[in-house]
DNA sequence: TGTCCACTGGAACGTACGGCTT
DNA sequence: AAGCCGTACGTTCCAGTGGACA
């Protein structure tokens, strides 16, 4: 059969399908809903805290806490999308600028990020980030606006960056004549106060709003709301429904996943030609999106993360199962020999290993041996079979997962 | 109780690269 | 074209560490 009759054939079935979803976008988490349930309380708190900006004074700092996909982001977009347009009608200079600071993670994409949304011009790189500033601060305040700058994700700002750009813009209103601003964090993290220089963190927490998280009746709600538009009549079942939602707050209350699973099950449907959504979908699509998002991270790993990942998942299959960092060292450099690269450093290769560790790809602890020194015990998080099957489509690293590392029989040997 | 192992992880520094300003 | 800057990725150095063992 040739590929395009193959192909014919899918968008054919697709076409012909009996139509699961009404508007599948209603449940992608970008997406800002007319209502958000069971946020009654933050909309009305932070619209209090914004309004002053209506009037044409700056209104406070504010500093918002909550995990994933409790509605921070939605609830702020929500509330300032409706500021925009109540001071459009006024005619109130009011600018808001929106950034994710995982996404932008340097000082420089977030400045110059900030003088986009003022049609500052900058280059993409080559300037000193003091002056990037510097043409922010004076384009800003030539403007003569009410400007407010979302940091979404700023946990990620001072982990990787400290607060010196919080500061600086904590203190920019002191510089500014005609302009003034106001910022609003976003953190998913509750800790990350205790990283704040103690001034940057009382002038950035002038408010404080929490998020906590959705249990799985308030999940239910959710899900039914944007479940309206997004399927067909009857074709979702209630029992899928109330899966859902329990998984979802089975891991705290996470909205974004609820709808991701909702979504993914109705694909599964779908595709399969079924007629309703059911808790079997439900099950499948959990699968589906823990395997995808693995194998997503298993493909965009570096070469060198992916010999250190090969070497914990040889000595795996040889039935170690809990490594030490020398071990995983010695038989990366073996791997590197195979494939006539250079092997990075121990220490380079201790740092890959966190990173993998964070990623959740591995698990690594430190342990002390007593009189055997200190090291760390690593070993997979995820099933060797994947590792294998991502690792197998990759032409360096295809005969690497069945290579037998000499190293290894010197390990068994000592054991 | 002191020694010593096998590292850990912070800090400073080096190199390559892309892209801007002068 | 030279100089400068930020970023990414790496090396080198080294003090620090927890606990088994003599």
């Amino acid at each position: 059969m040739s590929k395009t009759t193959v192909l014919d054939k899918v968008f054919e079935h697709f076409l012909k399908g009996n139509g699961i979803f009404q508007d599948r976008e209603v449940l992608r988490h970008d997406y800002i809903p007319d209502m958000l349930p069971h946020r009654r309380e933050q909309i009305r708190y932070l619209g209090e805290i914004c309004a002053p900006v209506l009037k044409g004074s700056r209104c406070s700092n504010v500093l918002v806490y909550g995990k994933t996909g409790t509605g921070k982001t939605a609830v702020i977009k929500y509330v300032l999308s409706r500021l925009g347009h109540k001071a459009c009608e006024l005619g109130a200079p009011v600018k808001v600028c929106y950034i994710n600071c995982r996404l932008m993670s340097t000082e420089y994409r977030i400045f110059s990020s900030l003088c986009a949304t003022l049609d500052v011009k900058v280059p993409f790189t080559g300037l000193a980030v003091g002056e990037v500033f510097d043409r922010f601060k004076t384009g800003l305040d030539s403007r003569k606006i009410l400007f407010i700058i979302v940091l979404d994700e700023i946990d990620a700002l001072i982990k990787t960056r400290g607060d010196v750009l919080l500061y600086e813009l904590t203190r920019i209103n002191e510089t500014l004549h005609y302009s003034k601003t106001a910022i609003v964090g976003i953190s998913n993290d509750l800790r990350f106060k205790e990283f704040l220089d103690p001034r940057v963190l009382s002038s950035l927490s002038e408010e404080e709003i929490v998020f906590r998280p959705y249990d799985a009746a308030e999940l239910r709600d959710i899900l039914l709301d944007r479940a309206r538009p997004a399927f067909h009549d009857g074709v979702l079942f209630d029992g899928a429904l109330s899966l859902c939602a329990a998984l979802a707050a089975a891991e705290h209350g996470d909205a974004r996943r609820a709808l991701d699973l909702l979504r993914v099950a109705g694909e599964l449907a779908e595709r399969e030609g079924s007629e309703a959504v059911v808790e079997d979908h439900i099950r499948r699509a959990e699968k589906r999106i823990e395997h995808d998002r693995i194998a997503e991270a298993l493909e965009n790993l570096p070469l060198h993360s992916k010999l250190v990942l090969c070497s914990v998942y040889l000595l795996g299959k040889a039935k170690i199962s809990c490594a030490v960092t020398g071990d995983i060292y010695e038989i990366y450099c073996e791997l590197c020999g195979q494939s006539g690269l250079t092997p990075l450093t121990q220490r380079r290769v201790s740092s890959l290993v966190n990173e993998l560790d964070v990623i959740g790809l591995l698990n690594a602890r430190v342990v002390s041996m007593g009189r055997y020194g200190r090291t760390k015990k690593i070993r997979l998080s995820i099933a060797r079979s994947i590792i294998r099957a991502s690792f197998i489509t990759d032409d360096r690293l295809e005969r690497l997962v069945k290579y037998a590392p000499k190293y290894l029989a010197e390990i068994s040997s000592r054991r």
